[in-house]
Parts: C-alpha cells; structure tokens; sequence
DNA sequence: GACCTTATGACCTTCTCTGACCTTACGTAT
DNA sequence: ATACGTAAGGTCAGAGAAGGTCATAAGGTC
C-alpha cells in the first residue's frame, strides 16, 4: 500500500464511507495538489479503481465549476444481484474482471473474506488454466452458477 | 548450509516467525539487495521452499509498489483436511465422490453451509462438464486449491 | 563423469505515473 | 449573438518501477 494509487484510492473510498447519498463530488485539481501528482494520475485510479465491476460509476463535468462525481452502486439493497451479476459476467470473463467482481462482492458484504478466497482459488488461471480461450468461458459459467447459489433462498 | 538459497530461506522464515498475521510481505528487488544476488535467486528460493507441499502460499503484485506476500498454511489445521487432501491425491475425483468429501466437512463444521453450497456448485458435473475423463481431473484440481485455501492462516 | 541443486542474466509482463496536447463549459466584452 | 479567455476535466504515449520466466552456467555430491 505504499504506492500513490493506493492511497488515492484509500482517500476517495474513506470520503465514500462518509457519504450519506452514496456518492462524493470531488475535483481532479485539488485532490491531485492535495497528493501532490499530476491530475492524470486521477484519471488512473478511478479507471483501474472505481470501475463498474467493482461498483462504481463516475461522472464528470469539465469547465468553470467543473467536477467528478464517483457514485457507489449496490447490488445488494435490491434484489438484482443474479441479473446484474449475469450481465456483467457474460459469457466470457477474465481472471482480471472475475476478481474485481469478487472484490465488489466482498465490499459490499454479500461475500465472507473465506468465500470469496475460496472463490478467487477456483476461478484462477491455474486453476482452470491450460485450456486457452475456454478458459474465460468455462469462468463466467462457474461464476454464474456460484452467483445463482447465492441467491438460494435456503442459504439467506 | 551455508549457501546463498538457504540463508534466505532462513530469513523469510524468521520474519514469518515474527508475524502475527500469518503472513510477510516484502519486496524482491530489495532482499535481492540486501543479500546481493541477482533477483531472480529470490524466486527461485520462493519456488523451491515456499511451496504448497511445504505450508506457504505466495501472492505477488508487480509494477510500482509491487511486492510478495507469503502466506503460512495452517500445517496442523485438521486432520480431515489432510485426509482429505490424501484421497484427492489420485488426480481424478467423481462428482459423488466429491459430495460425499464435502459433506463430511460441514458435518465437521470446517464448512459453513453456504461455502459448502458454493463450493458443491462448481464441482458439479453440469458445472465442469463436457469434457467427459477430463472433467473429473478438472475437479480433483480445483478441490486441492479450495483445501488449500482453507487452510490459510490469514483466513483463521 | 553423471546428476542434482544453486545462481545468474537476458528478456518479458504488469502496474504506475507524468506531461503534452485535446475538449468542454462558463463568463464577459463587443 | 459571437468571440474569446479562462477554468476545468479527458486522452494517450511513453518512461519508470516493480515482479516473472527460462535457458544456461556454476557448484556440489556420489
């Protein structure tokens, strides 16, 4: 965690946690003054960080009184986690993608630290790996139906 | 014992000793330095003594800030996971063999019934299948990486 | 000498960070 | 309205900072 991207990112999602609406409102200048870097380095986190996979949206707005807005998107309060899960798993899913949905899932406490490990181990490269582009399918197909278990009823 | 391998070796395994999280992270280009052989030789002691078989785990992150942490593996964690991992020693595993495995371990409370669920998910046949003898290599190999994970100490 | 273990260096991949240049929005003077 | 200046944010290529891999050389052991 000693690299500047982590620690922007610890920055914007401690300001989320203290949010009441579910999204902060920040401007590019000031926090890259703040951590001292160029503001393309926030672009950087919020493209590689606050993505929609792990559940978040930005918006922006340049000129005077420009801004950027991060908003958190849960899918645990209503009840789409299967549906949204499923578009954002597809039918093909890197091991990248597949761990930053892990890390959402994490975060928003649908998942337990030893579930989503557990999770993480079988959905890894060496795990399915060898098998070329299957491997991506046979990923998400794995994914969708630990998604669907999830969802049981019996296990709520 | 004097060479090169085992002094790092011995130093990783103090600062494990040292840790409380069950694990250490630390950087290859400077214990690289610090004993000053080329970086590679950090891998190559990594590879050969901080292997599963032996109890540890490592994850990596490369780029700035990048680095290694090394997980300890609960040796002594339980002996129906030794047990386990014995019968699946034979690279192949049915999926009835598998429910039944999985079954003794959230009889034993090792698994909650969630993780037991899950985990049954992906290991069934309409899961994995397809590929007819493969499938039940496939499943031996996913289950040996979920055994493995349970047992790691950062997870206890 | 045959064989296994250890060690290195060249080359590769991934992740981070910056700077130059681009686009959009707003305000104000004409 | 139009034009222009200023104040944002956006993009992208490239440098730099890690760690990974693999062939091969060097050392030990029997």
């Amino acid at each position: 965690m000693g690299n500047l991207a982590d620690r922007i990112e610890q920055y914007i999602k401690e300001a989320m946690a203290r949010a009441e609406e579910g999204y902060v409102v920040l401007q590019r200048g000031i926090l890259a003054e703040a951590f001292a870097c160029a503001p393309s380095q926030i672009n950087y986190v919020l493209d590689t960080r606050f993505t929609v996979e792990r559940g978040y949206l930005v918006e922006s707005r340049r000129g005077g009184g420009g801004y950027l807005r991060i908003v958190r998107l849960e899918v645990a309060a209503d009840g789409l986690l299967h549906e949204v899960m499923g578009q954002l798993i597809g039918d093909s899913v890197s091991q990248e993608r597949a761990n930053s949905l892990l890390a959402r899932l994490y975060d928003e406490e649908i998942l337990t630290a030893r579930e989503a490990a557990i999770i993480k181990s079988v959905l890894s490269r060496e795990a399915l790996g060898g098998r070329g582009p299957e491997e991506n399918t046979l990923r998400a197909r794995l994914m969708k139906r630990i998604i669907t278990t999830l969802c049981r009823e019996d296990l709520q």
